[in-house]
RNA sequence: GCGCCUGUAGCUCAGCUGGAUAGAGUAAUCGGCUUCGAACCGAUUGGUCGGGGGUUCGAAUCCCUCCAGGCGUGCCA
């Protein structure tokens, strides 16, 4: 159930039968205030002035042949041509009760599902993971499970840096902790550290550049030897992601992964067939695309390399290839990648040459979905006081310790394993909610405060929220699934949660369509919200409630539940009986 | 130099297919627990929407320009 869509079509077809054409946009929209009703549609006043006619004169023609009959009790003509639609209370009613017997809370199931490939998370394996990580790993898990909720094939995949050129010296120096009796697990125990060191010597060790260099080489031909300690470095990066996944309650697994090393012996066909259609040329040694829709910094067509001129293969090799994959073996109908902003042109070059070549067909949507840098409280690159950054298992470990403290405050009752369970969910909850709620395409300000506060627009208020509920169910003796889906909305804030509750398809529609996780944040927190200032105003088990009432309260409090769980899960976030 | 992104309340951010009086959280101040959980609710204070032009009935939103910041711009990813 849309309302939105359902009132544009109402407003669409009155636009029609008061003659203006058929791709006039109705541009109906949520109210900015109580007064000017539920919701309004705005497009009359544009097309008066495409047809150079009084505005409020056709929107008198239009309201004349709007039929809301049965679903709005009020259709006003406001200002210089708004139309203000006032929906009917029994109409709302009734959408309710549809929302109650829908185990999607009548989110609508696409008709034609897709498949949509979505790329996100794609940590770097040689590093451990930090901060920088959470945005990608979050959101694309939030979009993917909001997709399948709607009815889409959803395949994951994590592109793990794992075939880096950097991947030469990190073997080069794990060869050397092993030739001195050192075992993979503890020289790897500390990947950031390991990093570091490899780094060290690759800048200032006599020969060790060059023998990294070699490694890679070797690695890229497929040498065993190569082979067995790359082995032993993946396996325990991934291991400590999966950790990291997990902790996060992310939704990624093994079988998601699609590192960078998958796409190794198709690289060499792409510079082929791109050769074969005379989309890549030899320039300089190497073999490159010259991009006539951009242009490079002396105004020239943009340079897009695709094999380097000693032979070796970059990553935009390896993204053409994924895109060939992505489409002739997943068959995807939608390309999602999430990756931070800085690679939005490597994209669009990406996208050119893969439609050019034929790899990518106009039918398939290719989205990248850039979200900007992480910076310190002074607008510079963020970095923590020693110059690195701050590992997100850190992070995550400290919100925990944080809830585990103020749970004690509030619950001292609470057992040991009460407390670690609650105070993991609201910790989690509450980094991984700042975080979503935020859509910045540009950079944004890392902050200790707002990222694991837990008042005011927060994870742990919605869990709140939900947790009250549950209270009431408790004490009212009843279970919510025992509830009688009936109701009755007679007070404004009862008026203003049910047009809330039946805006949650609306919502996912736009999260999908746009790649936007904030907006159901937003969404959820203002349902929350307006539950909390209900929970004041409206009693319900008190006694002088009638049973009437006090039931369509208790079926109103079951379908706040129902859907804060619901939303919450999406964004991979979990509620609790009680906090 | 060129390209992309960004500039909204003290702070962190919504709002951006042009719509009516620009919104939250936080901080500050005040009020509310003998009544369904105060991680809450209510109220007050706080804005040249970076500056300046333009388009029009109407601009935070679209266009131009300037300023400030971030990123990218041929052999890293």
């Amino acid at each position: 159930m849309n309302i939105r869509l359902l009132l544009n079509e109402k407003v669409s077809a009155a636009m029609v039968a008061a003659g203006l054409p058929e791709d006039t946009n109705p541009a109906v929209s949520n109210s900015t205030k109580p007064q000017f009703g539920d919701y309004q549609a705005n497009g009359v006043m544009g097309a008066a002035k495409k047809l150079k006619t009084n505005p409020r004169e056709l929107a008198t023609k239009v309201v004349e042949q709007l039929d809301l009959d049965g679903i709005a009790e009020k259709i006003e003509l406001a200002g210089p041509g708004f139309i203000n639609i006032h929906l009917d209370k029994t109409w709302l009613a009734n959408q309710l009760i549809n929302v109650a017997n829908d185990n999607k809370l009548a989110v609508s199931q696409r008709k034609t599902p897709q498949t949509v490939v979505v790329d996100y998370s794609a940590p770097n394996l040689a590093k451990e993971m930090h901060v920088g990580h959470l945005r990608s790993t979050i959101i694309g898990d939030a979009v993917v499970r909001a997709l399948e909720f709607r009815g889409d094939k959803v395949i994951r995949q994590n592109h793990m840096g794992d075939w880096g050129t950097q991947f030469g010296m990190l073997l080069a120096h794990l060869n050397d902790k092993l030739a001195s009796n050192e075992v993979a697990e503890t020289a790897l125990a500390d990947l950031e550290n390991f990093y570091r060191e490899a780094k060290v010597r690759f800048d200032e060790e006599v020969g060790f550049a060059d023998r990294a260099r070699d490694y890679v080489v070797k690695l890229q031909g497929g040498d065993p030897q190569c082979a067995t300690l790359w082995q032993q470095f993946i396996d325990i990066s991934i291991a400590h992601s999966e950790e990291i996944y997990q902790k996060l309650n992310v939704s990624l697994t093994r079988g998601d992964i699609m590192g960078e090393s998958s796409y190794n012996p198709d690289l060499s066909n792409v510079i082929d067939e791109l050769m074969a259609q005379h989309i890549a040329v030899e320039d300089q040694g190497a073999k490159v695309v010259f991009i006539n829709e951009m242009t490079n910094k002396d105004g020239e067509p943009s340079v897009f390399i695709v094999q380097k001129s000693g032979g070796g293969y970059l990553y935009s090799t390896t993204d053409l290839s994924a895109c060939r994959y992505r489409v002739g073996k997943l068959n995807a109908d939608r390309i999602i990648i999430f990756t931070d902003a800085r690679q939005a042109q490597h994209f669009k070059q990406v996208e050119i040459v893969a439609r050019k070549a034929g790899f990518l067909p106009d039918r398939i949507t290719y989205d990248h979905c850039p979200f900007g840098m992480m910076m310190g409280d002074d607008g510079k690159p963020f970095k923590t006081r020693t110059g690195g950054t701050i590992k997100l298992a850190e992070l995550l470990n400290e919100a925990i310790s944080r809830a585990s403290t103020l749970l004690k405050e509030k619950n001292p009752e609470y057992t040991e394993e009460q407390l670690d369970e609650i105070s993991e969910k609201v910790g989690i909850g509450a980094v991984k909610f700042s975080d979503l709620s935020k859509n910045r395409t540009s950079d944004y300000i890392f902050n200790w405060k707002t990222m694991l506060s837990f008042e005011g627009a927060t994870a742990p208020y919605l869990q709140y929220a939900y947790s009250r509920i549950q209270s009431i169910f408790r004490k009212a003796g009843v279970k919510s699934s025992e509830i009688i889906s009936e109701f009755d909305i007679s007070e404004p804030q009862e008026k203003a949660l049910a047009m809330k509750l039946l805006q949650f398809e609306e919502v996912l529609d736009a999260v999908i369509t746009d790649c936007t996780p904030n907006l159901l944040c937003n969404y959820l927190y203002e349902l929350a919200s307006l539950y909390m200032s209900f929970y004041e105003a409206c009693p319900i088990l008190r006694s002088d409630i009638s049973n009437k009432v006090k039931n369509a309260r208790l079926a109103l409090c079951a379908l706040i539940a129902e859907t804060l769980k619901q939303g919450l899960e999406i964004l991979g976030i979990e509620v609790m009986e009680r906090m």
